[in-house]
Order: C-alpha cells, then sequence, then structure tokens
DNA sequence: GTTGACGTTGACGTAAACGTAAAGTATATT
DNA sequence: AATATACTTTACGTTTACGTCAACGTCAAC
C-alpha cells in the first residue's frame, strides 16, 4: 500500500526544518497554538506555498517563549522581549530589559507567595475551628 | 409634598436596612458587583418596589463573600458554601463541604507556592547571569 | 477518483469577574 | 414642569490564551 520507507520523513535534513505538527507534537501543545503565538507576532516561519516551514531559530523561539510562559510572563512581555532579542546589535539595552522585568517579575511573585501565604494561615485555622466544632459533635475530621 | 424631616434618613431603624449604594461604598466595591453577585444567586435582597434592600442577613452574606474572594474560592465555591449555610439543618454536612473545600484550597496554594518558589529561583538564576554578562562588559547593574 | 493525512484561514466560544454604556423608572426638590 | 439623584434592567465589552468547529486546499496512495 506504500513503500513503507519515506512519506514524511524528511529526505536528506540539509537545513533541518520543521512542520507545525512536528513542533505541536515535541512541544505537547497544539498546532492552533503555535498559530497563536504566530499571530501574537511572536514567531515568523516561512512559507512553503501556504504551509508553515520552521527552521532550528524558530524552534528555538517557541523554546524561548515556553519558558517565559513557565515563568509567568505574558504572551506580550514575551514578544518584547523576542524583538529585542532580534535586533541583536543592542545586546545592553537587551539585557537590561530581561533583568528589568526579571526583577519586577521575581517581585510581584514574591507579593503573590506573601498573599498565599496569608490565605493558607487563615484558612488554616478556619480549619482548625471546624475540626474543633467537628470534634465536639462526635464527628470524625478525617474521614471526610 | 413632603415632611422636610426624613429624606434618605432611615427613620426609626427598626429593622436595620441598606441600599446598594451604602453597602457598596462600606465595603469598596460597585453596585455592579453587587447586582452580580445576585445574578450568580449569591445573595438575595428583598425588594422594596423595584429597588433593592439589603439586610443584615444580606450585608453579612456580603462579608463572607469578600471573605472567600480574599481567600480564592470562586464564586461558584462561595455560592456553594453559602446554599448550604442557608439551608441551616445539615450544619455537620455544611462544615464537612467547607473543611473539604478549605482543604482542597490549601493544597492547591501550596501547588502555588511550590510553583512560585521555583519560578524565583529559575528567574533569580537567570538575574544572576545576565547581571555577570553586564558586569563584565562595565555597565552598572543596579541602575536599571 | 476517492480516501486519508496534513495543512490552511476565519470566526465564534470559553472562563471569571466585573466595566460600561444605554435607556428607562421613581422620588424629591426647585 | 424641570431638574437632580438614586436606582433599575439589558446587554455588549474587556482580558488572556487558547479550544472548537467549519470549510476548504493539496498531495500521495490505492
Amino acid at each position: 500500500m506504500s513503500i513503507t520507507q519515506a512519506h514524511h520523513i524528511t529526505p536528506p535534513p540539509k537545513t533541518e526544518t520543521y512542520t507545525i505538527t512536528e513542533l505541536s507534537e515535541e512541544f505537547g501543545i497544539t498546532p492552533r497554538t503555535i498559530r497563536f503565538y504566530e499571530d501574537k507576532g511572536l514567531i515568523h516561519p516561512r512559507r512553503n506555498g501556504m504551509n508553515r516551514v520552521y527552521s532550528r531559530r524558530d524552534r528555538a523561539r517557541l523554546l524561548l517563549i515556553l519558558r517565559g510562559k513557565r515563568l509567568g510572563f505574558s504572551l506580550a512581555d514575551i514578544r518584547e522581549m523576542l524583538d529585542l532579542y532580534d535586533i541583536g546589535d543592542g545586546q545592553v539595552e537587551q539585557l537590561r530589559t530581561m533583568l528589568r522585568k526579571s526583577r519586577e517579575r521575581i517581585a510581584s511573585l514574591e507579593a503573590q507567595r506573601r498573599d498565599i501565604d496569608d490565605a493558607i494561615s487563615e484558612l488554616s485555622s478556619g480549619c482548625g475551628q471546624i475540626e474543633a466544632v467537628l470534634a465536639r459533635k462526635g464527628v470524625p475530621v478525617d474521614e471526610i
């Protein structure tokens, strides 16, 4: 039914390229997501006719995008940093921006952590009170 | 046309009631927000004609809602807990539910905190690297 | 000639928690 | 009346990061 062999196997990987599904599977995201990033200006793959063709540089950008997301940056932030990365000449300016953004992000995360700690305290205390009431009523507290 | 006297001065505060703007101002939220909560079934003020009339019980519910939000519960969660609170007879069942939800919330918050700590670590390390590069280039790092 | 795999664009849907008009009602004062 | 104030409802807009169709293109295989 087929030559069993080549078909969608990149012929001679001259300049390594990737299709959208290849990347989506490698990174565990959907093609829709990758197109969405393109829509937002985060990535600019070449085209082969209608189809998107991703280079290793594109792949690297995608990695940076996912890393940024993991760190809690917005796509807009990531885009800004990638744009600076592209310019490339203003290395220093780029690093300054990343440093500033990273520090801001750290401060924001630390604030979040304080809020979380406060909430945990309040919730724990609330749990304690509920447990006390239930215990007084003879209700086993751990089987909930 | 009027007794020149009373007007918006609650006559004899027989049963303490509140208007929507009173509550919104007291709690620093907008009337829209309070109506939204009603829309979502979190609160059920009486009506005087078309106008909403809030009792002290309603006010207390609003406080519980805001407290729940502060602790990071969704309005749906809060609604569920308030509904149980209303029934009132199944006190135990209600407490169990609150205890369960609170514990779930604590677990979720602790997970969030771990993620935050990881992100802070990664960001700090990244900042360190950037600072090193900038320092090597003779760029002052703190004035950014 | 049609099936299948893969790709494309476009547009609407989702979630949460409201914001923001737009337009009407009711009451009280001027 | 006219004005001012407070309140009402209805309904669409906002934000972020996609999901979910729908309908169509293209290419190779059978």
